[in-house]
DNA sequence: CTTTTAAAAAAGAATTATTTTTATTTACAA
DNA sequence: TTGTAAATAAAAATAATTCTTTTTTAAAAG
């Protein structure tokens, strides 16, 4: 288990350690789309002296790893999902109370990679499409 | 031309101003969805005394008066846009160098409207859709 | 197993986008 | 024309994020 991580990061050049572990399992672990300061105060429990500069660290060398994604939001405030696969976002709530939730329809993804790749002639390796539906109740 | 402006702010229960004609006249008249600090360098030339704090109030009240809409990234710099209408952004770039440009392609906001109506039972009227093209080149 | 060292974390300061507060000015209704 | 609520300007405050320095640690090398 633990290993698997361990060679994960170590074919991104990283070490292993016990906060670039905590922060990975709780992302994968939960459903919620944390922020940074979301995954701080859930870690805190546990790691007492995990900074927030360092959860702020590294999500943003997992990001630039391909190993988590970032979510952009209305707010500025940006949420990371472990889950890098294709899917969709749906968006409700605002601010603090901003919930983001994953759709996995895969029709819908074909569609919008087809027409992407057709009408805008782009080579869709080499974009991330972003579907946020934000519902206004 | 004026005239339509005072009464649209009017409308919105709005006094009409030098700042925010200039503001919405700036949006309406760019394609670049600048962000806020864009707006007030630009303005800045022509209305010397206008501040940033103005500038980023303004902008604020025309989103929730629902005259222009703020477009989010992932660099948390806000962005905005002065069409309403919906359609697509096209991102390349990061951060200070990004770019967002308009893809008005009424087949795939249609498909994509109907496939979110139908899949995720949502009332469309309710929701705002954005589709956000990455380029990663 | 111990030592070495480059990388990472902690601590905390700095930065920057944005918001808020207060004082002054202005739009526009009466 | 004048009074008043609303808007702007000015400046301070806030909050998310990044950066700098010091301390700690993973893991490579001996």
């Amino acid at each position: 288990m633990e290993k698997n991580f361990k060679t994960l990061f170590a074919e991104k050049g990283l070490k292993m350690t016990i906060q670039r572990l905590a922060i990975l399992e709780y992302l994968i672990n939960t459903k919620t789309h944390p922020s940074a300061e979301m995954v701080y105060k859930y870690l805190q429990k546990k790691y007492p002296t995990i900074t927030l500069s360092t959860v702020y660290n590294t999500l943003e060398t997992l990001v630039k790893k391909g190993i988590i994604k970032k979510i952009p939001t209305f707010s500025g405030i940006s949420r990371y999902d472990a889950d890098t696969t294709p899917h969709i976002h749906f968006v409700s709530g605002h601010d603090k109370n901003l919930t983001i939730e994953d759709v996995h329809d895969q029709d819908l993804i074909d569609n919008i990679k087809n027409a992407v790749s057709q009408k805008l002639n782009l080579d869709i390796e080499n974009t991330n499409i972003y579907l946020i539906i934000e519902n206004n109740d």
